[in-house]
RNA sequence: UGGACUAUGGUGUAAUGGUAGCACAACAGGUUUUGGUUCUGUUUGUCCAGGUUCGAAUCCUGGUAGUCCAACCA
């Protein structure tokens, strides 16, 4: 079962297409009013945001269904496949908050698929192609112009089962010859038009090593998969509805010879996720970690699971957001503010609040007395008063927020000015004095007043203040790096830019990528102070700095070196009026 | 332009022949020891043209626009 709350479970008040399609499956008593999902990534890369998306369809129908989602790794094309993925990918579904019933491989089908495609052979329904893959594409026609046929199309079964063995046996080289099935060469389906269902790949396989040289397509493993395994709803995005009519034939042919009832698998398809600023295709990601763009799959400014982690992204935030999008069959671009939201929502409700000043400048209370320190209690969450409170030290020297000063304020400007009060948060209230700048004219020192009668907890604290301001205590606080991160991309849509400017231009992937880049997607700030209760934050904890945004503790972080990732700012509605 | 699919405010998504609703975003205001949170309010929508019907976002026809399909990838 998931962690899947009340709220998630039911804030969704109308069924979407494929909850319909499943209840009206269940009333007719398809596949014995059984519900049973898969979740079948291929092992080639690591998950990212929208794998998440199919990832709570595919758990939670089966959740809500009382039924079962097994993990299946479509592991049929053995040069691109890695163990590293698999055990990456099995860490992030399970960070996502599900756990699947049994872990199955398309691999270990391999056996039951070879005896299925020598059946076909044997029964005139595949043949044994020794065209090249040139040849075959010609031959293959358009979209608007019928195929033709092989010279091979009607060759004598026992011929092809001999070369079918030959392929497997490693007698013959990569691309000399393919099993073909034996469909339409004039469909206006081109997957029907003559489907290559098995290839030649001499490449290790990662789970059956050397066994098979010949290994099966996507099209003639996934939906026998899904047969073998007893799937009733196989659910997959909306690129594959062209397959859909080849996925029940090869189901109908499979099913034949087994001579079963009417219980088989059922292919429906979803939109995929696309969000605005985000390229999301496993091909691009790797051409961006394999060239250093970003620093490896887990980048704070990946789409990918880990990238989202190690940022700071909760589990509950990702799911939150997949409930809000839905699930359609319109290819829809989300904007990246609804995950936003998401997340502020979600971290809101559980982050620790802390004080942190990342970009400091120092704040001297003139009045109050040296070498006096004051415990002041910090309360971890207002919207969850469970969580308690820390202790946090005030002194006479403070770091304070640069742009929490200004000489000369403008009206509504509520912070640290020469003659305004502020507060500083959980201390006193202070009236601003005045500063000292250097000789190029940049403030080096803020100068305020405190009144003693003010102090959080007294009646004189109650006065009305427009400005309250964070701070540090300088001798009780740690230095810290903080990274803060931008979108990745300049442009709204990158995928389609990324086709135009290789277009217009000529030019392969990456020299796209770099065009558009955005340079200032991370900013690593050293100058940074933290109060002392972060001296043992770990990184999956979350936190608020408050006044400035949600962060957490990266994995580069040690004792000596704290480091600190911005999640997400918090909305800032002055610096929008300050624009 | 052969086939398949899609079209509801700026974005996403409901309404399943019967009052076009929700979320995000935007804007205005109240509350607030986070310019956060929260609360209240405001703006903005059924791609176009016909047809069926007492009644159409929904059904039909024709346009228009977009997505997918011609890998020995999945």
């Amino acid at each position: 079962m998931t962690e899947l709350n009340a709220t998630e479970a039911t804030e969704k008040k109308s069924l979407n297409f494929i909850e319909q399609a499943i209840e009206n499956d269940l009333k007719e008593g398809k596949n014995g009013n059984r519900v049973q999902t898969r979740f079948p990534p291929e092992p080639n890369g690591y998950l990212h945001i929208g794998h998440a998306k199919a990832i709570c369809l595919d758990f939670g129908i089966a959740a809500k269904y009382g039924g079962v989602c097994n993990l299946r790794f479509d592991d049929t094309n053995p040069t691109k496949e890695d163990m590293e993925y698999v055990e990456a990918i099995k860490e992030d579904i399970q960070w996502l908050g599900f756990q699947w019933g049994n872990e199955y491989y398309a691999s270990d089908y391999f056996q039951q698929l070879w005896d299925f495609a020598v059946r076909l052979i044997k029964g005139g329904k595949a043949y044994i192609d020794e065209q090249t893959s040139e040849q075959i594409a010609a031959q293959k026609g358009t979209p608007t112009q019928p195929g033709t046929e092989s010279p091979y199309r009607n060759r004598p079964a026992e011929e092809s089962l001999a070369l079918f063995e030959k392929m497997n046996s490693g007698e013959i080289e990569e691309g000399k010859m393919v099993l073909r099935a034996k469909i339409d060469m004039t469909s206006p389906n081109m997957h029907f038009r003559d489907p290559i269902i098995y290839r030649v790949v001499k490449a290790a396989h990662h789970r059956t090593g050397e066994t098979w040289k010949a290994y099966p397509m996507y099209d003639f493993a996934h939906g026998q998969s899904d047969f073998f395994e007893g799937v009733t709803h196989s659910l997959c995005t909306l690129e594959f509805v062209p397959h859909r009519p080849l996925y029940d034939l090869f189901v109908d042919w499979v099913k034949d010879e087994k001579d079963l009832d009417d219980n088989r698998p059922r292919q429906y398809e979803f939109n995929k996720l696309n969000l605005n600023y985000t390229l999301m295709s496993k091909r691009n990601l790797l051409i961006l970690v394999k060239e250093g763009l970003v620093n490896g799959w887990d980048d704070p400014r990946m789409p990918t699971l880990c990238g989202f982690r190690r940022r700071g992204y909760s589990p509950e935030s990702i799911r939150k957001f997949v409930d809000k999008i839905g699930y359609t069959t319109y290819d829809a671009l989300n904007d990246f503010a609804l995950l936003e939201s998401a997340v502020r929502e979600d971290l809101n409700a559980r982050s620790t609040r802390v004080s942190a000043v990342i970009n400091p400048v120092k704040l001297i209370i003139t009045n109050y007395p040296e070498g006096q320190v004051e415990e002041m209690e910090a309360i971890n969450n207002p919207e969850d008063l469970n969580a308690g409170s820390h202790t946090i030290q005030f002194s006479r020297e403070l770091w304070m927020e640069r742009e929490d000063f200004m000489e000369d304020a403008p009206k509504k400007y509520f912070r640290m000015t020469p003659g305004q009060e502020v507060r500083l948060k959980n201390a006193y209230i202070v009236k601003c004095t005045g500063c000292k700048k250097d000789e190029n004219g940049n403030i080096v020192e803020v100068y305020a007043e405190y009144d003693p009668d003010t102090k959080t907890g007294m009646p004189g604290s109650s006065r009305k203040v427009k400005g309250t301001l964070h701070w540090v205590s300088c001798n009780h606080c740690l230095k810290a790096e903080v990274r803060l991160y931008d979108r990745l991309w300049k442009v709204e849509n990158p995928r389609d830019e990324m086709a135009d400017i290789r277009e217009a231009k000529n030019c392969d992937a990456l020299e796209a990528m770099k065009e558009m880049i955005n340079p200032d997607s991370l900013k690593v700030l050293t100058e940074c102070y933290v109060e002392k209760y972060l001296e043992n934050a770990k990184p999956l904890d979350y936190l608020q700095f408050q006044r400035i945004g949600y962060f957490n503790v990266d994995k580069d972080s040690t004792p000596e070196h704290l480091v600190f990732n911005r999640t997400v700012s918090l909305k800032d509605t002055w610096s929008k009026i300050n624009k």
